[in-house]
DNA sequence: CTGGTTGTTGCATCAGATATGCAACTGCGA
DNA sequence: TCGCAGTTGCATATCTGATGCAACAACCAG
């Protein structure tokens, strides 16, 4: 553990359940604590991903987000209206995981599950019509 | 329809089930067909999904796979292990999918829902211990 | 047929996210 | 103290995708 990957962890601890960029990890340790090079902050996130300690998530754009991994199992919902992302508990997708792995044989991961869609807010505004 | 549509469309016909990238559609249709240039395939792609001709998927990287669209309803597993794509009918999803609204509110897309997972080989490989 | 208008393409170039080669530095153990 | 492994910073490359612009093609009006 070095003092770069120290403020990795903290700066993504500093703020859980949200879901950050390694471009914003980068920005956050420049301007709160010093001065770090953006292939490190890559270097050091693929690290703890690897190792367990955060996890990658997709979340509909082509950019990684990433979170401590400590807290609970969740997957993610994201709206595609306003981007906004909703936890969605492992225990939701039990059931699915289940038929999946009967008829498929398919094990879904216990790793992060992102599923897009319209949230409550957006899908009101839209009258329910258009997904 | 222009000549380019045309062939872009063939090549994303030709390989029934496969999800192609733009960047495979562009070497095709070189190699196949004629010089064309890639930012014309991008605009192309873009401008067919648009339309609702082409349906975009982010099979668990970063890049964007496309496919014709008339397929049926269909979600996608993705193995994480050797990148094996399933299809996944629509139907299997929809107790999540109810789940989903009634616990959360979010309604899941229409569109494409990509599940990261092991297929059986790789599980079978792995002894079923990780994912 | 002529000229204007609109949409499409090719080309060059850019932009954003991420990876990599390499040299400098930092322990840590022999 | 020396050597070595691991880590960092820097410069630069790569890969995907977008954009500005000029050339061209199709179409329609006069």
């Amino acid at each position: 553990m070095t003092p770069q990957r120290e403020l990795v962890m903290e700066t993504l601890a500093a703020n859980p359940g949200h879901h950050a960029t390694a471009d914003e990890v980068w920005q956050v340790v420049q301007a709160r604590y010093t001065a770090i090079n953006r292939s490190t902050v890559y270097r050091i996130l693929e690290l703890l991903t690897r190792h367990g300690l955060v996890t990658q998530s997709r979340l509909g754009s082509s950019v990684v987000h990433y979170e401590l991994a400590h807290d609970h199992a969740h997957h993610h919902l994201v709206c595609v209206r306003c981007r906004r992302v909703v936890q969605l508990p492992a225990a939701d997708v039990s059931t699915l995981r289940k038929r999946i792995f009967e008829r498929h044989g398919f094990r879904l991961g216990a790793g992060d599950l992102t599923l897009e869609g319209l949230c409550v807010d957006c899908a009101a505004a839209d009258g329910g019509r258009r997904v």
